[in-house]
RNA sequence: CGGGGAGUGGCGCAGCUUGGUAGCGCGCGUCGUUUGGGACGAUGAGGUCGCAGGUUCGAAUCCUGUCUCCCCGACCA
């Protein structure tokens, strides 16, 4: 992409009703775009970053076999009042009338609408398990929407729901989610930590959030500095500075970001809706359920949470979510376009900063826009033929051959 | 939904107390000089001051209502 033919508009100030890191820096540096509070449009490099994230979901989601659907926004009000939830969720429900006074919602969730296509489809335990999810806009109508792209009203969601004969082949799901979230949030960079929380009114047995430490997270977690014990606020039953119940370390205290959670929903949808199925004794049963939610949204914020450096102005995004692989600089004015085309041709993802400004400008806009490598031609660089090449989450930066760059690209992969 | 703050060119702000029909910086257009860290000169375009009503000869400025945004709280993937 060249840069004076794109959407992108960095401005040099901060808006003034951004009200966290992350906002501040997604519509200074134009990912996105505030439409009205908790209302976001990706713009084309926020949208950029969003389809990688939501590809490394999809991938991770195919590879334990989730099969990918895709539900309706627009739900009957008859659905909800199934589970009683009309009632219980009328808060946050975007609930409203058609022109022929249908009451209808935007969906916040999926569980009632997906249990009522299985309990179409599925009638024997021989049809069991199946998993299936989806990548959707979901709407809620927060009392207070903040934090950027953190807590919005309408906002991204991956969500998977399996549904099993028994609560064992469910536990030994939970299990398999779990270890494809982790691969999902490692390829993201993003630590997180596995925390119990509660698991509902079923049931003593915990729920798992998937949690980022970072100063803008809503929520309080409680972990093991040494194991990898952790607990939501809500249910913890350890204090800061306490000893850890599982190892002999101690316990501290951080806010964290939910990015994820897994949740064995057991029967409660089925039993209220009706979805059974009938097993090998010819014994009619509830389908046995699990819900499994990752912010996609989210996780674009707090991406910018953890790896934007306000003082300097610097972002620096996780090589497989970044907008671009590679910044390009001339201020030469000769070489720019054949190594442009270079790159390109080697499908690097490359934008070429070709604007009529000056120096200072690009390189606050590398630092600003986040790609993990810059590489910048000069007068200096061009009397050895060589080019600047800086892995941006370094300081220094080396000189190589201009012929040879395609080449340190796919070493520097390995 | 309760308490607080704020709405003025695309962005960030000043003006409002002490009414006299709008100003600065950035950005944008044109011309020229610049180019290793947000360059400089010249010139130009662009707002009727969130919206509605009221007071007044006259309202960005005073009064009332209303909408929106932000903060604190309740709530929350």
């Amino acid at each position: 992409m060249r840069y004076s033919k794109s959407f992108i508009k960095t401005q040099k100030e901060t808006p003034s009703d951004s009200d966290s890191i992350n906002a501040s820096y997604l519509e200074r540096a134009s990912f996105v775009e505030k439409q009205m509070a908790g209302v976001y449009a990706l713009l084309p490099l926020g949208f950029k970053v969003y389809q990688k994230i939501e590809n490394i979901i999809r991938e991770e989601m195919n590879t334990i076999d989730s099969q990918e659907i895709l539900m309706n926004v627009l739900s009957p009000k008859e659905l909800w009042e199934e589970t009683g939830r009309w009632q219980e969720m009328k808060d946050i429900l975007y609930a409203f009338k058609d022109a022929r006074d249908k009451e209808l919602a935007l969906s916040p969730t999926h569980e009632e609408q997906l249990t009522s296509i299985v309990r179409h489809k599925i009638h024997s335990y021989k049809d069991l398990p199946q998993y299936l999810y989806q990548i959707q806009t979901k709407f809620r109508n927060e009392p207070r929407a903040k934090s950027g792209l953190l807590r919005g009203r309408e906002f991204l969601m991956k969500d998977l729901y399996s549904f099993h004969q028994d609560e064992e082949d469910l536990n030994q799901f939970y299990e398999i989610v779990k270890k494809a979230y982790l691969k999902i949030f490692a390829r993201l960079e993003m630590p997180v930590k596995i925390v119990e929380a509660s698991g509902g009114p079923f049931g003593k047995e915990y729920s798992h959030e998937f949690q980022v430490l970072a100063p803008a997270g809503e929520d309080t977690v409680f972990y093991c500095t040494k194991c990898d014990f952790a607990q939501n606020k809500e249910i913890a039953k350890v204090e800061e500075g306490d000893n850890c119940p599982k190892c002999d370390g101690k316990i501290a205290k951080d806010n964290g970001i939910e990015v994820g959670n897994i949740f064995k929903l057991k029967t409660k949808y089925s039993k209220s809706m009706g979805a059974v199925f009938v097993d090998e004794n010819g014994q009619e049963k509830d389908i046995v359920m699990g819900s499994y939610g990752i912010g996609i949204t989210r996780c674009l914020a707090s991406l910018v949470e953890m790896f934007f450096d306000v003082s300097k102005n610097k972002m620096v995004w996780p090589k497989e979510v970044a907008p671009f692989d590679v910044y390009l600089i001339d201020l030469e004015g000769s070489q720019g376009e054949k190594v442009y085309d270079g790159l390109v041709k080697a499908g690097i993802g490359v934008l070429f900063d070709d604007r009529e400004v000056s120096a200072g400008v690009k390189f606050s806009d590398a630092d600003l826009l986040g790609a993990p490598y810059r590489l910048v031609l000069s007068a200096k660089t061009l009397e050895d033929k060589k080019i600047e090449f800086k892995k941006r989450d370094q300081e220094e930066s080396n000189l190589v051959d201009i012929d040879k760059i395609i080449d340190i690209f796919d070493n520097d992969e390995k």
